[in-house]
DNA sequence: ACAGAGTGAG
């Protein structure tokens, strides 16, 4: 066109950087910019502008994209979203939030990109309650805008929220059953809600199925500890049109590895490449190194993570930590500890996880050397939080250690109650779970305030007997409260479902369907 | 008329 002499529009200019943003391509994208310099004038141009923010924010570039904003002579609500989304990608949700704020008129379109940044980053009330306001205002929703709204009620975990985001989604015409992505997103939040059931009731339902809807499902079952029911899609998916991709796989490699299926997960991985044209990436690699550690083959393991022809990642290293705490492997757990000090010196859980391998083996010199070391970081545990929704649709969260819940007198003598009726069945507190430096005493009185125990104490206080006690966490429940957890469940009568940041917990009858082994 | 928001893993 440029050789013709053909002077190009700004549309021209428009449709090259969508096309820079769709192959993630910046470099031809800087280069296309300078053009627009040097032909002269198209730099002004709002079109051109807002998809030049677009692509560099597409492909990560969020200070190009800042430097392209500051410098239009014109902005548009347009201008102001693509913005917000830059600032909502880099987690930063505070300046997001400034922006939109200060937008005079906020359209469909930017106040859904609010909504899903805030359930991109982890903050699904925040989310929940924009999305409220958003439907006071008046303005109308789309199936984008209701798909930032199931995400966030799938953070959240709660099945009251999950009832109402179906309803109203069933009543704006958006039915799971005939909407690919919005039945996807649901099967997603389902499964995180703890209903797998509900959650196949909407795969079954659908009446198209993609990638997403597959991998959700997959991964449902996965988290669940239900490995057979993910291996059996699998299988099926592959005898449709819809071809696994790299995150089907992680799936499956998820759930061969929960349940320690190693052969199924080698060979499994071993037909990636071959049968299915997925070449293996890090995360493929993680799975394998946490399969073959958590089934006990930890030198296996480690061979794989030091000989794996893509440099490994922090996934890697710290999938292989986790297998050597389970199997109390101090010696391998140090090699992996290393690499992750290097990769990830900020990230406390480390240091954490090395030093109860530690402490379980007796080792107190190295374990006040971890210590040390945490210390000389400045790093500090993150709070540990579980919540549950009551009867009435409330979330009630609890934070380790804080007694500002209105019920905490209660709770805590619930607590105590459960505790002792434990004991006297022959619990006995794993001290070993307080990483702290502080008296066998004080280790159980910190013991007592972890945050899912709190919410267990919580449940047992509100709900009805016979029911069972849902409850959220946002980390890994530790090694003492899965052990109150599976005893209440004998004692109390009482169903627990767990969800931590990995997976789900079923406890029934004093066992739990991890079988131990998370 | 072109341009901004989207579901699955870690």
């Amino acid at each position: 066109m440029r050789r013709e002499g053909i002077r190009p529009v700004s549309f021209t200019f428009s449709a090259l950087f969508k096309a820079c943003a769709g192959l993630a391509n910046v470099e031809l994208g800087r280069q296309i910019h300078a053009q627009t310099f040097l032909i002269g004038g198209y730099e002004c141009d709002l079109y051109v502008g807002n998809t030049l923010i677009d692509m560099y924010v597409k492909c990560g570039f969020f200070e190009s994209g800042r430097c392209v904003f500051d410098e239009m002579p014109e902005r548009d609500v347009i201008s102001w979203t693509s913005l917000i989304v830059a600032y909502a990608k880099s987690g930063d949700m505070e300046a997001a939030a400034e922006l939109f704020n200060g937008l005079p008129e906020k359209d469909m379109v930017a106040w859904t990109a609010m909504i899903t940044g805030y359930a991109q980053n982890a903050k699904p009330r925040e989310a929940l309650k924009l999305f409220e306001s958003m439907r006071d205002a008046g303005v109308s929703t789309d199936e984008v805008t209701l798909v930032g709204g199931i995400s966030a009620c799938a953070l959240l975990g709660a099945g009251k929220h999950a009832k109402w985001i179906r309803d109203l989604a069933e009543k704006d015409g958006l039915s799971p059953s005939t909407n690919v992505v919005v039945g996807s997103a649901m099967i997603d939040m389902y499964s995180k809600c703890g209903s797998v059931g509900e959650a196949y009731q909407i795969f079954k339902s659908m009446k198209e199925k993609n990638v997403y809807s597959y991998s959700a499902m997959i991964v449902g079952f996965a988290i669940h500890g239900k490995a057979n029911a993910a291996l059996e899609l699998f299988y099926e998916m592959v005898e449709t049109d819809t071809k696994p991709n790299r995150v089907t796989f992680v799936g499956a490699l998820t759930a061969c590895s929960h349940a320690g299926m190693v052969q199924q997960g080698r060979r499994l991985f071993e037909s990636m490449k071959r049968d299915y044209g997925v070449t293996p990436e890090v995360d493929h690699y993680a799975c394998m190194v946490d399969l073959l550690g958590r089934a006990g083959h930890l030198e296996e393991a480690l061979n794989l993570a030091a000989t794996m022809p893509i440099e490994p990642n922090g996934g890697v290293w710290g999938a292989l930590l986790g297998a050597c705490r389970i199997h109390g492997n101090p010696a391998i757990a140090e090699v992996a500890a290393n690499h992750l000090f290097d990769l990830e010196p900020n990230s406390i859980g480390n240091y954490i996880v090395l030093s109860n391998i530690y402490a379980v083996a007796g080792m107190w010199t190295d374990v006040s050397r971890v210590r040390k070391l945490m210390r000389e970081k400045g790093l500090r545990k993150n709070p540990g939080c579980s919540w549950m929704e009551a009867e009435d649709g409330i979330i009630h969260e609890f934070f380790a250690g804080d007694m500002t819940h209105p019920k905490s007198k209660e709770i805590k003598e619930a607590l105590e109650e459960l505790l002792q009726t434990l004991k006297r069945n022959g619990y006995k507190p794993n001290l070993s779970s307080v990483v702290h430096d502080i008296g066998d005493g004080e280790k159980e009185r910190l013991l007592k305030t972890h945050s899912e125990k709190l919410a267990l104490a919580f449940g047992l206080l509100t709900t009805i007997a016979g029911t069972p006690i849902r409850i959220v966490k946002n980390l890994r429940v530790c090694e003492d409260c899965h052990t109150v957890m599976c005893g209440a469940s004998l004692i109390m009568r009482r169903e627990i479902v767990l969800r931590d940041n990995m997976r789900f917990h079923h406890f029934h009858d004093g066992v739990c369907s991890c079988g131990n082994f998370w």
